[in-house]
DNA sequence: CTTTAATTTGTAATCGATTTCCTTCTATTT
DNA sequence: AAATAGAAGGAAATCGATTACAAATTAAAG
């Protein structure tokens, strides 16, 4: 790989010449221009991210921390992070707790801040990074006002879905929600939860505790909520999963005791992935608008990092989610928007 | 961020000998090392990366390009890399075939190599790639002997496959494969059907062009297929796809039309994703050690890195898979190793 | 008690880019 | 033709770490 001496050397300019010429300060006569152009083209060169990022105290790279893999979210972020500059390193966080390892990057200084879509994570460890860095979270949510989250409005969405289990005539209605090792119910799982308690409420049906539980996230999470749910000496006739991970999971194992499915009981699920189209029955969802989603998290990271006075008031931008209906819910598949 | 000054000042020593404190050349007076080390503490030092890949002309990052999300593969590369001292940076890859602006960080500096894992790739752009970086492959395999790759043994395990479905009493046994946007056929794809066509031969059935084509990876290609194979005059009675979430598509589609799986057409997939258990009839498939194919690339990438002359014979790894027998092919599910 | 060897420590160069500062050159004005 | 303003380009500093080399200190030997 050339370097920017080289390329002096071969365009037979100074150093600070051809970073004008690439650069843009434009006060490069045509002739040393041309001459820096063609030994660029020549040589292939490709400025050296690390030099630029040592000398400019900047790394223009943000850092995504991800646990389940959302392609669209991740498209939103890249093409919002280039728009702006920016690179985007990846990395991968399995299990439902993030640990401080997944931010080395961060720390030595590879990245200016991150973005943490669907992440789930100490606080205490939050707080910290909050402390260093611009951090935007999104999907997963926080009640701590200072944090900067974009996410859609669970509560209202989720109040959407389960008055519409109610239109279906259904009336014992459970939801599933996604808890952390200790059994701590994911925060978008709380808003959702409350939405599903705010239309049952509606209709004069107090929350029955027996019918609302948290589990891991993943297929066998769902398979052990049916199979809780089956164990009850009343069955619910309704179980709204907060992902469609967990539904699916809920569904085969209904199907494998008999159970079927929406006629015994109806299931839903959140996030609208593909798989909903392609299991049988299809599953009713809420579809996150992910791309947008990743977009707009991009954008808040850039609106706080460039104007922000640190540790100020948070950044919350919730948008609309929408219902799709499919078979899984008995009914008539529709979108409702 | 502290820098290494600050913890030299604080100390009261020089940065040379901060950095000999916590780089091991261990020739620093114990009383000089606790104050460094003291002082590191206080300032919760962590040292730059940039700073460091600078000087050392070396990033020790290795960039994974992926195309699909194999959580156990991305484990095995992370843990061995890890083990080895290296940093991993994820980078995605939608669409069928991979473009350059993926390998970015590769050409300015902010990667050694890379590792890419089922990914599909122009061969002129992989040969330039070779020329400039330690690369390996693994999953996607190719039929460059120059090439690094670790994969399964993917015509062995689709002979075994193919034969079980002959077993099984199927005679016209159709196969899936994934195709770039032109239309060629991914290698992995070639070997894998080689594999059936063998198995075919071996009971005197020759290849019928028709029951064979390849789709674009995921669940509506798998539809497309589906829908490709009912048109038929001679409909199959197996379908062996060559991804798992090619099957499932499939069978969605089959399912739709009112052909039963597997009495009507076994289906069969590869890969054996966690949804295979959860879906409906449950899919036979072939488990691939993603996990150690992850590991074993890496250990590839350390040992080229370090001690192969440029350009020589490429390195090959074949580990072995198992297929794992499900209802979507009827007969008694069962793992056979 | 000196001389020499061994060990520890600090100084300064280095990696590749950007940018400040200063010099050189050209063009304009009087 | 001289004076001055403005433009263009080069030399050198800088970012944060590592490391070759030189200097300083200590230990060992005579």
């Amino acid at each position: 790989m050339a370097t920017i001496s080289e390329v002096a050397a071969k365009a037979n300019v100074s150093v600070a010449t051809v970073s004008r010429v690439l650069n843009g300060s434009c006060k490069v006569s045509e002739e040393r221009r041309r001459r820096v152009l063609q030994a660029v083209e020549e040589l292939q060169y490709e400025p050296n991210l690390v030099g630029r990022m040592l000398r400019k105290s900047e790394t223009r790279t943000l850092l995504v921390v991800f646990s389940i893999m959302l392609p669209d979210l991740i498209r939103g972020i890249k093409d919002a992070a280039a728009a702006a500059g920016y690179e985007v390193i990846l990395q991968y966080s399995p299990g439902p707790d993030t640990d401080a390892s997944q931010f080395a990057m961060l720390y030595r200084g590879m990245a200016d801040g991150a973005i943490l879509p669907e992440i789930q994570i100490d606080r205490t460890l939050l707080a910290s990074l909050y402390d260093h860095f611009t951090i935007v979270q999104c999907g997963e949510t926080t009640n701590d006002p200072q944090a900067h989250v974009v996410a859609v409005n669970n509560e209202e969405i989720a109040c959407q879905m389960t008055r519409y289990l109610i239109e279906q005539g259904r009336k014992r209605i459970a939801t599933v929600g996604i808890g952390d090792c200790q059994g701590n119910p994911a925060y978008f799982s709380r808003e959702r939860r409350e939405g599903a308690r705010r239309a049952l409420a509606e209709i004069g049906i107090p929350l029955d505790r027996q019918l609302h539980l948290d589990v891991q996230t993943g297929y066998r999470g769902g398979a052990e909520a049916a199979d809780y749910f089956l164990s009850l000496p009343e069955r619910p006739d309704a179980i709204f999963c907060f992902q469609d991970t967990v539904a699916v999971g809920c569904m085969q194992s209904l199907r494998r005791q008999g159970v079927a499915v929406p006629e015994d009981i109806a299931v839903a699920g959140f996030d609208d992935l593909e798989i909903c189209r392609f299991i049988d029955p299809p599953l009713t969802s809420v579809k996150q608008p992910f791309y947008e989603i990743g977009r707009e998290a991009v954008r808040t990271w850039m609106i706080i990092h460039h104007d922000q006075p640190k540790r100020s008031i948070g950044r919350q931008v919730r948008l609309a989610a929408r219902l799709v209906l499919r078979e899984s819910t008995g009914g008539s598949p529709v979108v409702v928007d």
